[in-house]
DNA sequence: CATGTGACCGGTG
DNA sequence: ACACCGGCCACAT
């Protein structure tokens, strides 16, 4: 089992992927800005490898910079990810997301505060 | 303990 | 526009 300091990482990527409202979408790098690691998006995906079995955490909604369905593997099913975002009213073309930016939901927003120190 | 891998990002040429 | 490179943190072997 994982650290304690690890799961509260993991559990972080958790809380804010969470909070991704419904017929919205975020980016790996948004949510580890918000953690205070911009650089560490790796990370993000990582903890979300585990996620894509935790019903809390919408995973389908977390795409890369370029609103590329990138874990969409990670994903039981074939097009599971792509048809979930379908459901929520997004348009996918070839794994990618129609509108992405349109759609972005940042949670720096919602956490009202920028942690990343990166200046 | 060291090395490799990973659902990535940003900058530079 | 595309390709390459460095950085970041945690986990597996």
């Amino acid at each position: 089992m994982p650290k304690p300091e690890t799961l509260n990482f993991f559990q972080k990527v958790y809380a804010v992927a969470r909070q991704i409202p419904y017929g919205k979408v975020t980016s790996y790098g948004a949510i580890a800005k918000c953690l205070g690691a911009p650089r560490s998006a790796r990370m993000v995906g990582y903890a979300m490898n585990g996620a894509s079995e935790m019903e809390d955490v919408p995973a389908h909604r977390v795409l890369n910079r370029n609103g590329l369905l990138t874990g969409k593997h990670h994903f039981p099913g074939t097009h599971l990810m792509q048809q979930l975002l379908e459901s929520e009213g997004h348009t996918v073309v070839e794994d990618k997301l129609q509108d992405f930016d349109k759609h972005f939901w940042d949670p720096v927003e919602m956490i009202g505060f920028d942690a990343s120190t990166d200046q």
